[in-house]
DNA sequence: GGGAGTAGGTACTTTTTGGTAACCATCGAT
DNA sequence: ATCGATGGTTACCAAAAAGTACCTACTCCC
């Protein structure tokens, strides 16, 4: 179907706005990962979700999906597309301003339980 | 109550990321305006929801209210705070990484209805 | 007195999103 | 033969977000 929005913004917050997609991108923008190595470092997402917002990444071309192994125990890794690695400069500027205002406010906290942005920047095209 | 999240990209979603946010902050980032004004602007939200969006964004000292007249038909003005233009990098990033895209993606579309953000940068602070 | 304009509140419903739990299929190891 | 790891799917539920409808209260104007 035809998605419409009002703005660059909003088509930009339509592709990177699910609860799990920051941190998905995070961890894909270290390196690629295998699907199991996403639940170990996202233990409270459930399967169904992950398959879920991982397929809206990959329709939205941010991530590809290759799987791995003919017909065993597949291997199924999910890496960065080019497309993704140019969300980078975007990502960071939004975790340092976020970061930020957190440190500001102290009703606000972040839990860096299973990494941040502060490192994908080295690896995705942040810019910096 | 104390927000938590796992990083700063979703503390700035949490910020930006409501259906209506973008635009209001479009608009209030051209200038300063009056309740009546965003509602002509935004024909299609209801008072409800602008009310709520707006709350929430003056909460997270984004934007500012201001009562002018003293029990009159009040003229209730909202402006983007300092805070609120440090967001404006941000959101031309965002604007120009989605306007690109929806120009790639057929089945996208951008609605320009109610201005964007292409101008937005001139009275921001987008660091352009 | 009866609108219209201004700013907003409240109750209720709908839509969207995320979460739970159970299931399938395959392989290798025990 | 059963278990665990792998990578899913499906049906059903719950919570969050947004939308609808209707109400208040004040003032100015006719």
């Amino acid at each position: 179907m035809k998605q419409s929005y009002n703005n660059g913004v909003e088509a930009t917050l339509g592709v990177i706005g699910g609860k799990w997609k920051p941190q998905l991108l995070c961890h894909l923008g270290n390196r690629p990962q295998r699907t199991c190595d996403l639940r170990r470092e996202l233990p409270a997402i459930s399967q169904k979700v992950l398959t879920q917002q991982l397929r809206e990444l990959e329709s939205d071309g941010i991530i590809s999906r290759h799987i791995g192994g003919e017909r065993a125990p597949f291997k199924v890794t999910y890496d960065l597309t080019d497309l993704g690695r140019s969300l980078g400069q975007i990502l960071v500027q939004m975790s340092v301003w976020g970061e930020q205002r957190a440190s500001q406010v102290p009703d606000m906290e972040i839990t860096h339980d299973h990494g941040g942005f502060s490192n994908i920047g080295l690896k995705m095209d942040s810019g910096i």
